[in-house]
DNA sequence: TATTGTTATACTCTATAACTATA
DNA sequence: TATAGTTATAGAGTATAACAATA
């Protein structure tokens, strides 16, 4: 049988950037986990913020542009299209009322429950080439990584 | 001395998705990596098409899409604006006139190995978290993902 | 004065389809 | 017929600044 012809560019010396590498992956992981959420209505971006506004931390709008890498502007848009859709509520801090409260609602909780199970199956397809002690460590390298970030 | 305060939502069970643990590792080293080309003019994408067209593999422009991730069209404009600023070519092959290899011209070959040292010396400081070997690991198993990468 | 959320705007990036020239 | 590259266009994502309400 032929054999297996990798992409002549992966035996360069940049095709070893863990930036590119990052940028690859990632392009792959949102091109996949978007298929995934399509029935749901939903996108990553989406998604990211009503499985947030899901858990019982009760993040801010502030908190969810810190954790997402977004402009605190893109989450208004992004919690403006859920709380129309009857997915998240705005709920105002009676301490301090410049604050949001993003929770998602009963509907919005089961969606992101049902969104979750479908991105965890895509996610297990696409990285079936790792062990899951692999995918572990990968993860926890990840996460190593994106709570080191410098200030500058 | 105050204890570290981690961001509240890194506690939640989302926050070890390694989708958006990619993404946020993504955002970072982008906003990063930008900031260290901006003074060569390149950003990232174009610089990862110049370090490319820099190889001695002279790619083409369907293969720099396919390892870049890009639509065909996308790399057409990256190389348009390379070309113009005479930092890249474009080499018809002579055994199939479809087909253009991109190389770098002398100055985009400089150009590329002063722009690579920013880029290291950027990703040097953002990945200070990991030892040598962690970031090893971390490249090896990121290649092995986009190397997988499934059909669908 | 500083911070949270908001509006507005421009720019970059991504996705799709149709076209041409070669094969 | 199929493939490499190109053009055109729309949509999604990102970056910046200015503003109102609240602290």
């Amino acid at each position: 049988m032929a054999p297996l012809q990798l992409d002549r560019l992966d035996g360069t010396a940049f095709a070893t950037d863990p930036g590119l590498l990052l940028a690859r992956a990632n392009a792959d992981s949102i091109a996949a986990t978007n298929r995934a959420l399509a029935e749901f209505g939903l996108r990553v971006r989406s998604y990211a913020v009503l499985a947030a506004a899901a858990s019982a931390i009760r993040p801010t709008q502030r908190e969810l542009a810190e954790f997402l890498r977004l402009d605190p502007s893109q989450v208004v848009a992004l919690v403006d299209d859920l709380e129309r859709r009857g997915l998240v509520r705005r709920e105002v801090d009676p301490a301090d009322r410049r604050v949001n409260a993003i929770v998602a609602t009963e509907e919005g909780a089961s969606l992101s429950t049902l969104a979750s199970t479908a991105v965890t199956e895509a996610r297990e397809h696409r990285l079936a080439a790792l062990t899951s002690e692999e995918l572990a460590t990968l993860t926890e390298l990840l996460a190593r990584v994106v709570h080191a970030r410098p200030a500058e």
